[in-house]
DNA sequence: ATAGCTTTCGTGAACGATAACGGATATTTC
DNA sequence: GAAATATCCGTTATCGTTCACGAAAGCTAT
């Protein structure tokens, strides 16, 4: 157990009896190094158990192949998937990943949390927080004094922004038409809290789809849609609200797969039977979807894809050779999951 | 849009008047350095925008303010939320998190991540990765060669480890008790895969508890107890399995919420009411449990504090100067959540 | 007034690696 | 056979910061 000072490249240098600069020349690849050399060196450093100090690396590098990423909410079901793809392509892409979570995202943009990924020479940054209320523009006017490229997820796209989202308009879209196919007419949504942007678009989606179909008015729109706050209580009381306002209420889509729980639950307790009195659509997949009763019709996202795609685009952006290129934006589409909670036998 | 090279210390040095060592002084804090000309260079640095480089100043400190994290399956709600744990206290504390995650654990123990963490120098590392099978031992061997601390989440204690565990041992037991209390004889469980320590420790402590109430012979229990995946549909073969063996189960004690949910739903189709016919408990409590029809008991872990004190105690161990301190072996307290799943009218 | 402290600050080296450059052999080319 | 080229490797400087040491100035105490 003693303390052990690690070895560094000076060691094997000695024992090998050549300069630093040849042990790093084979450590890099470098072609520059006889091949006999080259092996006997690589003996020498598996011997000694020699790793290479990435920290002086990235010193004189000036990088770091280290992604920061800012995230939100490891409790809901999207964002902990979505970190799980950002890690398995940071680490195929050979990345580290410097983890920031935020709190509140109410309250503070995350802004604060910048300085200290700087400060740590992260050659870029993943932003997954979720688009809340105004933060948009004071956030965009620090991130324009960033020296590092940024990818945002799941943020409403803008030229110059690079950008990886989920279309939920169009998921929303695909929900909706499949409940019109079915018969259904008068369809409610309880949505996530206004200000998030993924709910907002999932709304609007909603929105374009029913007035397409033609069936029902403005305002006999604005009677069916509810607001929830992602958790299942909200879809139980939202479905309460729903069917006040509207008695003949056919389905509804709630905005997650907890509160289309909330909503079964409360559907149960008023003796509307699902889904041939209520049809109920969610939106996530979760494990779990599968097992409600009945079991839910509900949206996949691409999750760990969207995660992935990310790193990719952030890959790009740092291996392209100085091209100040055009920012990208890319969108991933969901799959509709079709289960008993939306196929009416009447 | 210039490439904006970074200020350095030298910068603000230059522009002050003083030497660099100065303005590191200040940088730190150090009592050496003349009110006033201390303020002076807190302003300079403020007006340059200047920010120390962290990983200079690691090279020569010979530590990073950085903790390794090697973590498995955010799709389970236990691992994420002690992410989020881990998170919140390392940075309160003004560590930065390195994030590793295990792509399978069944295949790898995840030892491959370690020298990729140690060549970032970290200053620790934490490991919450569940422990299954027989990786344990060859783990060990690799661990005692690390140069930094390192702290187990919910590992089996050892005298010689740094452990911070749920006890699941009395967690199970009192969700037991609590069964027991209620009148139900026959409990069967659901556990998690056998490999899992975890799922060991809450069988073991079904066992133990329904040897104490002394109802069931030991062969009856055998034939109560089965395998789950902590997926919801091994909880449906599972309540399968155990009816068939035992025509005359009174409850159901599953090892987590999904499969509790899973449960809940054969039942239900098996025309087995719950509580009156069936008493159920999970364990984990999710958010959605409390919308189970009927809602669920459940066991609550402190899983933010789970992760939480394993950073504390990491702290501790990089803070305590160079006594090599006796490993800490600290157990957390689950609380039994009572819905009404398993409150028979009986 | 001299010795001794304190306070305040600077100098040079070091951390561990890589970049840039150059030097010494060996090999090819005409 | 001389010049040009390849191949292989070492020297020195550098990244941005802190450490160890010491020095100058002011103050106190005898």
């Amino acid at each position: 157990m003693k303390p052990k000072k690690s070895v560094t490249i000076k060691d094997v240098a000695r024992v090998a009896g050549v300069s630093a600069q040849t042990v790093s020349r084979v450590l890099n690849d470098r072609p520059d190094v006889s091949d006999e050399t080259r092996q006997r060196i690589r003996g020498i450093i598996h011997e000694l158990g020699y790793a290479p100090n990435i920290i002086a690396r990235s010193l004189i590098q000036g990088r770091s192949n280290t992604i920061g990423v800012v995230g939100y909410g490891l409790g809901y079901y999207g964002p902990s998937r979505t970190l799980t793809g950002i890690e398995r392509q940071a680490n195929q892409l050979g990345y580290s990943l410097l983890l920031s979570l935020l709190r509140d995202p109410d309250t503070s943009t995350g802004e604060s949390l910048l300085p200290n990924l700087l400060m740590r020479k992260v050659d870029g940054i993943i932003w997954a927080v979720p688009e809340i209320g105004e933060h948009r523009a004071a956030l965009l006017e620090t991130v324009r004094n960033i020296p590092v490229p940024i990818v945002f997820i799941n943020m409403e796209p803008r030229p110059d922004l690079n950008v990886v989202a989920i279309d939920n308009f169009n998921a929303a879209r695909k929900a909706v038409f499949h409940l019109l196919e079915q018969g259904y007419r008068k369809i409610g949504v309880i949505t996530g809290p206004p200000t998030w942007w993924e709910s907002r678009q999932r709304e609007a989606g909603w929105r374009s789809a029913m007035q397409e179909a033609g069936f029902l008015s403005a305002h006999e729109l604005e009677q069916l849609c509810v607001a929830g706050d992602w958790y299942p209580e909200s879809g139980s009381r939202g479905l309460e609200e729903l069917l006040t306002r509207n008695p003949s209420l056919e389905a509804v889509f709630a905005f997650n797969d907890p509160m289309a729980l909330g909503v079964l639950k409360t559907a149960q307790r008023l003796g509307r039977r699902v889904p041939d009195d209520l049809a109920v659509v969610g939106f996530d997949d979760t494990p779990e979807a599968d097992y409600f009763s009945p079991p839910l019709t509900t949206l996949r996202q691409p999750l760990i894809e969207l995660g992935g795609q990310a790193v990719q685009l952030l890959h790009r952006l740092l291996t392209t050779p100085e091209s100040p290129s055009t920012p990208e934006q890319i969108w991933l589409q969901s799959e509709l999951v079709v289960r008993s909670s939306s196929i009416s036998s009447r």
